[in-house]
DNA sequence: GTTAGAAAGTTGAGCTGTTACGCTTTTTTA
DNA sequence: TAAAAAAGCGTAACAGCTCAACTTTCTAAC
């Protein structure tokens, strides 16, 4: 595996040269004053060689390091400890990778600031991300026993990769990581029959809960509910 | 209001036929296959002009009709009938705008097949839908007594305006939307305080709920969570 | 009424990202 | 050593989009 002929030696050097010379100039100039021509040459490369190495066009230039971040979402639902709850645990990774983003490698920070500051790459760094959603629901679905492609599994894998997005921008990411999946924990903890022991009609897999609206016992007790 | 100057009508005239241009060639020929020259072209006026009444681009050709949807949001929220939570009100809002897309327009459903198809189109329709998430999390937070910019309600009020996106393309849409409301709601109704007579210590706005990590009293009864 | 000025429109050139095509050079493999 | 494979190159083009300078039209104040 650790060896590889000059020829892929040579693919991953000019790869690395474009990545870096990308960065480099995107961080002096702003991602928008920076041509795709002028990363060519600087990585001494034509144009066509850029493209391709970088299908997606110029956006992925920045994204050149994300691998096994997939892996690790399963990971967390999988081989999550006993009594810990699928939102707990994706609510703890979640956490330990915006605590990542303090401790900086050198050029690291760059990287952040790049992407929080340019709108195009927020939202291709936002597409990349929820591209896990798919493998997230499935994971879910099955640690649950439900069938892969079950809505509310595919909600909850979207609403949480959606999470640190969402809270990107407040005063407090940390507290409002633990709002949103407050939100989530109780809603899921709430639909998985599991967890419900008082009410015994619900299957494993509950297809449209009683009456076609949520009216189930929970919002009983308070009448009036608006002031 | 109605009576608008030669000029301003001359000016909605335009548009108009630039947009109706877009859509007849969009539908004919597809998206992709369409130049904004040629748009230009069969509604008679120069690409400059057309990107003085469009400056969103091609996409925005596609959007010409888009008023009051917020405002419907917004009144789901402070209008909702006694005993409705925020979620049921939203829940069902949602599904009155789906329902309408069944009984369409006659060219109405060109329109929509048009955005189905096309992932452009898609991911700018999400945009503009997910423009309302601000208003309507500070409508939600005003309902409940909290800061305009409370996370928990913002992520509320994101994640209904995904639900509608995220359960396109499910075999029974309607059901989806069950389930994803289902999550949404018993996890709202899970973290306000007025609806949870059980627990007494909590506040209105419950900041970082006990312990960091949401290991309240709900997940307890069963203490082996995976088989 | 005339005139100054804003706004709509035009023209045309030009910049950007991106791709297709055809070609040479290097590396691997048979 | 021949051939197949892959990386790279250069040109040329097309897409969406913008800029600058100029003409037309409408509005409004003098």
């Amino acid at each position: 595996m650790t060896e590889m002929g000059r020829r892929e030696r040579k693919k991953a050097a000019t790869r690395q040269a474009l990545a870096d010379a990308a960065l480099r100039l995107f961080s002096e100039r702003g991602y928008d004053d920076v041509g795709v021509r002028e990363i060519a040459d600087a990585a001494d490369v034509s144009v066509t060689t850029l493209f391709k190495h970088f299908p997606d066009g110029k956006e992925a230039l920045v994204f050149d390091q994300d691998a096994d971040r997939e892996a690790a979402l399963v990971a967390a639902v999988r081989e999550r400890p006993a009594g810990q709850s699928v939102p707990q645990a994706l609510h703890r990774l979640l956490l330990g990778e915006h605590s990542r983003r303090v401790h900086a490698d050198p050029r690291f920070d760059d990287f952040l600031r790049l992407i929080d500051t340019t709108p195009a790459l927020r939202e291709y760094a936002r597409r990349m991300w929820l591209r896990h959603e798919h493998t997230l629901a499935a994971a879910i679905a099955d640690d649950a026993g439900l069938p892969a492609d079950d809505p509310g599994c595919r909600a909850l894998a979207h609403f949480a990769l959606e999470a640190p997005v969402l809270v990107r921008g407040s005063r407090d990411p940390g507290i409002a990581l633990d709002r949103v999946f407050d939100l989530l924990g109780n809603g899921w903890t709430g639909t998985r029959a599991d967890a419900v022991p008082a009410t015994a009609g619900r299957t494993g897999a509950p297809g449209r809960s009683a009456g076609g609206e949520e009216e189930d016992g929970r919002t009983a007790g308070t009448t009036e509910q608006r002031p």
